[in-house]
RNA sequence: CGGGGCGUGGCGCAGCCUGGCUAGCGCACUUGCUUGGGGUGCAAGUGGUCGCAGGUUCAAAUCCUGUCGCCCCGACCA
């Protein structure tokens, strides 16, 4: 390709919305235009990065017995109503009448159409196990997108689908998937990653992991252990915290005027913030009011909250507080009005003994607090039903491992895939199934694994660059070679070069030409910004030597020079041989 | 949805508070000369209903009202 001829021109000055550094060597190289808020077009240098991502992908998929397939984006709200998504996702998708006022939907995942697939499909267990998998557009109506290619509204995924006859294949299978991502994500130049224990959200299902790349810039917050391999999403982290368990004194209601906070509590009563309980409040869709208690020096996991309840939860107004019994600032599990209201108590609370907590009587807490004596004991089977307990505190750095008790710590991640276990989930809400070998009628169990594609791109890039541009894995580099040709009018510079660029192109190696009238200045920091990895530049100056220079864009080596008559032999090795840096074995 | 910011040629910005001739600067783009190893210099050009709608006024990029869009933080996120 021909610098001239490519569509897409790089710019100096840093476009006024880039906030992230993909996002602004995205724009600033020419891959990418932004549409609409979340909806990007692909310039060629973008398009083909991810083609060469989507081969990488297609390859890992069909390593173990993926098959490919293209399922519609478009969907029936019958389909969805089959599984309960149509009514249980909310904002998030897309939905639309067609002509004659039918509701449609975009679709923003896949389960419902390769279950539609599968139950006429996949109807004997000799065809099982079998993957699915497609390279195709998703829809989500994100509340907010951001961060460029980070969070769109439309972009690129490959997701699979398996089908198994037990849930033992199903988990062998799995890590098959498991490992096959791990060659992807080494295979596309990803470095820093790890797979994570995640939520599983609306997808259902028992188990599930998310690879995340560990960038400063990424939306999630990991907890990893320091001393063995513990690592989680923040969303399902758990942590065996110290708390301390002594004889129980006697209950007592202390006025606390103007005291408000946690810290201010301990402050007031000269106690750590470890002996204290605090009242975090949320409501539900009913108007209910949600309270959940942990010990005070935590904080409440709202994944984790919305897990014990198995209810959606949202910060709670200040009316449905008032009608929940609660008075905010004292909030405390005494005198809650459990009709309007559900408690969530974190086993910190039960752990702690003695605590300082809320009276629900404005400027007074209680001290000595103790779970079992002091609440627990005073409920009726009926008030019994709206408490419920469990993990929902957040694990931060510095709590032990639930492992091996050692720190743990907390990193940053952008989630570049995840794979999950489904079960029975969706062939059993949408009767998809098939003849066991006895002939009974069995529901298939299903495992689901997403890779995102587009969301790869500025993934490498925020963790692959230098100030002046992205510094690219050759197997996701638009281009192998960029050839740069200063002066280009003297001492036949610009002939050599082209010599070069054909044969090279003859050898099925990608190179990008800039046959500009550029200054070496704007040349280079062109180069810079576009990423390719290895560099070839004619210049009369060495030309007349006979030798011409080639350095790396990561600049692991100094600039050498090579003799003008072998540089073709001598890219083709370097080619070949930044290509086996990235093979997975 | 809550908080904050911003809409002026393709990009980055000034002008707005205090209304006033043909709306300005830099980059990019076109043409010519110049320069030639980290964004040369000079000259001449192309390109803008100042997001949109309504209002106030002799007069609106500028003031008022409404509306749409975009970004950031939070909420949310298979």
């Amino acid at each position: 390709m021909l610098l001239s001829k490519l569509v897409g021109r790089t710019v100096k000055e840093t476009p006024r919305d880039a906030e992230l550094v993909s996002h602004k060597f995205l724009l600033r190289g020419g891959f990418v235009r932004q549409y609409a808020a979340g909806i990007y077009g692909l310039l060629p240098l973008a398009q083909r990065s991810i083609a060469k991502i989507e081969k990488i992908c297609r390859e890992e998929m069909n390593a173990v017995e993926g098959q490919e397939v293209k399922m519609p984006c478009l969907g029936t709200k019958e389909l969805w109503d089959e599984s309960g998504r149509y009514g249980a996702i909310g904002k998030d998708m897309f939905r639309l009448p067609d002509r004659h006022d039918k509701p449609m939907v975009l679709c923003m995942t896949h389960e419902e159409p390769v279950v539609f697939f599968a139950r006429t499909e996949l109807t004997s267990y000799r065809q099982l196990p079998a993957m699915l998998y497609q390279v195709q557009t998703k829809f989500r109506d994100e509340p907010r997108p951001r961060g460029g290619l980070v969070r769109l509204r439309e972009f690129t995924m490959k997701d699979a689908y398996s089908f198994h006859t037990s849930e033992e294949d199903l988990q062998k299978y799995y890590w098959r998937v498991h490992e096959a991502y791990m060659r992807f994500f080494k295979r596309t130049g990803c470095r820093n990653f790890v797979s994570v224990l995640s939520d599983n959200g609306m997808f259902g299902g028992k188990y599930s992991h998310e690879f995340m790349m560990l960038v400063p810039s990424g939306e999630d917050t990991l907890i990893t252990c320091t001393h063995c391999d513990y690592k989680a999403n923040q969303e399902i982290a758990t942590s065996p915290y110290t708390s301390s368990q002594a004889a129980h004194l006697q209950l007592e209601t202390v006025p606390t005027p103007g005291i408000k906070t946690i810290q201010d509590l301990a402050k007031f009563l000269k106690i750590d913030s470890q002996q204290t309980g605090k009242a975090v409040m949320y409501q539900t869709k009913d108007q209910e009011l949600v309270v959940a208690f942990v010990r005070g020096d935590l904080d409440v996991v709202e994944q984790k909250l919305k897990g014990v309840l198995q209810k959606d939860i949202v910060p709670a107004k200040d009316a449905v507080i008032e009608a929940g019994g609660a008075v905010a600032g004292s909030t405390g599990p005494i005198g809650l009005n459990l009709s309007k209201c559900w408690v969530v108590i974190d086993k910190t609370i039960f752990e702690t003994s003695n605590l300082a907590v809320g009276a629900n009587k404005a400027d007074h807490h209680l001290v000595n607090f103790n779970l079992e004596r002091d609440f627990l004991a005073n409920l009726n089977e009926w008030q019994k039903q709206r408490v419920k307990s469990g993990d929902i505190a957040a694990a931060r750095a510095g709590d032990p491992c639930p492992h091996c008790q050692h720190a743990l710590q907390e990193t940053r991640g952008i989630e570049i895939g995840n794979i999950f276990h489904l079960g029975t989930r969706y062939s059993q809400s949408m009767k998809c199934t098939y003849l066991d070998q006895a002939g009974i009628s069995q529901n298939h169990v299903m495992g689901c694994y997403g890779i995102g594609i587009t969301r790869l791109l500025p993934a490498i890039m925020e963790e692959s660059h230098d100030e002046r541009g992205p510094v690219f894995p050759i197997t996701v580099a638009p281009f192998d070679v960029h050839i740069c040709v200063l002066n280009k009018k003297e001492g036949g510079a610009e002939l050599k070069a082209m010599e070069t660029y054909e044969a090279l192109k003859a050898a099925g190696i990608e190179v990008l030409l800039d046959d500009r009238d550029e200054k070496p200045g704007s040349q280079f920091a062109d180069a810079d910004l576009l990423g390719i990895p290895l560099r070839v530049i004619f210049s009369p100056r060495n030309l007349g030597e006979g030798k011409v220079e080639f350095k790396y864009r990561d600049n692991r080596t100094p600039a050498q020079m090579v003799p003008v008559t072998e540089i073709t032999t001598f890219l083709k090795n370097a080619v070949a041989q930044e290509y086996a840096r990235y093979r997975a074995d």
